[in-house]
DNA sequence: AGGAAGTAATTAACATGTTAAATGGTTCGG
DNA sequence: CCGAACCATTTAACATGTTAATTACTTCCT
């Protein structure tokens, strides 16, 4: 029925061409995007039925744990780039989902709230949300699956301070 | 050093509207997100040395190590969406990376291969890019990366067919 | 005070993610 | 042999990722 039969084309493993590196389906951010997906396909169904991404559901959900918060601390929680963040609030903000306002403080700074209307969407789209993420636990494992948290957290740790220069400490050469 | 402290702004936990939701920082997309972010960002600033993005980059390493493929197959490998190869193959072609022929089998079909060129490139960026591989399993620990990979590959399998409607299948209850 | 340097947020420009639709080619049933 | 159904790839349209440049405001230094 599925025409699927690959081993064609040509050859299996046909190296004509070898480089020294990594299988590629082994490497560790291959990995993890491939798992991140898998976790995703789950939620995105319901998630663009109430009209939203998943970023855009991100900060509303980091929103309605707080009373307020400035643009940058909200990038910060919501894992999200300055410029994505920006595009995001402008069209949450059209769609009266949340609401802005300046800082007194520093006319700079924004101060970002949800508004009842987001509150009420949030309501509506967690319990489904909610379900996903039990069945998800259900299949993998509660332990297995804070087992696997945990070492996410070690390594996300562990590579904090690799590449990136520490600031205030001169780069020995260059 | 890190001006973080949050506990301002009005008070620590100001659940002033509270939805029943899992803290957000402990949810598994999340944890998988920060985790590949924190290793892409190991192999990014090299790759862009380069010129070249992580996206296209996954696409030569996938060619090196086969003769020729086809669009399809080479989608599900580099785990990329149809119309993302597209595009990235558009430009790769153009930059004379790779080549691309009509199979003759069937007309709709393309297959693809790498370039001298691109042999080239590959094997310029390929030691840097093990290199970093290589302090990041010793920084986290052969055995322990291992391990994470194995508890991915068991999430990926797992949700393998959760919400995705069997074909031909009909879906029992649970 | 006043300009240099720094900071928060946005805008710009390009690449990719994501879903739907279009294009060109193939297969199958009658 | 012809059209319906199907398939591989591309195009379209919109949202985000990513880095650089801008804009508006604030701080700091003299």
């Amino acid at each position: 029925m599925t025409p699927k039969t690959p081993s064609k084309a040509g050859h299996s493993s046909s190296d004509s061409h070898r480089v020294p590196m990594r299988e590629f389906s082994r490497s560790l951010p291959m990995a993890l995007l491939r798992a991140r997906e898998a976790v995703m396909r789950q939620f995105r169904p319901s998630l663009r039925q109430h009209g939203l991404t998943e970023q855009q559901w991100r900060i509303l959900r980091a929103l309605a744990a707080v009373d307020a918060i400035e643009v940058t601390e909200l990038a910060h929680v919501a894992f999200l780039l300055g410029p994505s963040l920006s595009r995001i609030l402008r069209d949450l903000e059209a769609r009266h989902l949340i609401e802005r306002k300046v800082a007194k403080t520093d006319l700079r700074r924004a101060v970002v709230s949800i508004s009842a209307k987001g509150l009420k969407l949030i309501e509506l789209v967690a319990p489904t949300s909610e379900a996903i993420y039990a069945a998800i636990t259900r299949r993998y494992g509660a332990r297995k699956l804070a087992e696997l948290q945990d070492m996410l957290r070690a390594l996300e740790d562990g590579l904090a301070g690799l590449g990136a220069p520490e600031e205030g400490g001169a780069e020995p050469d260059e």
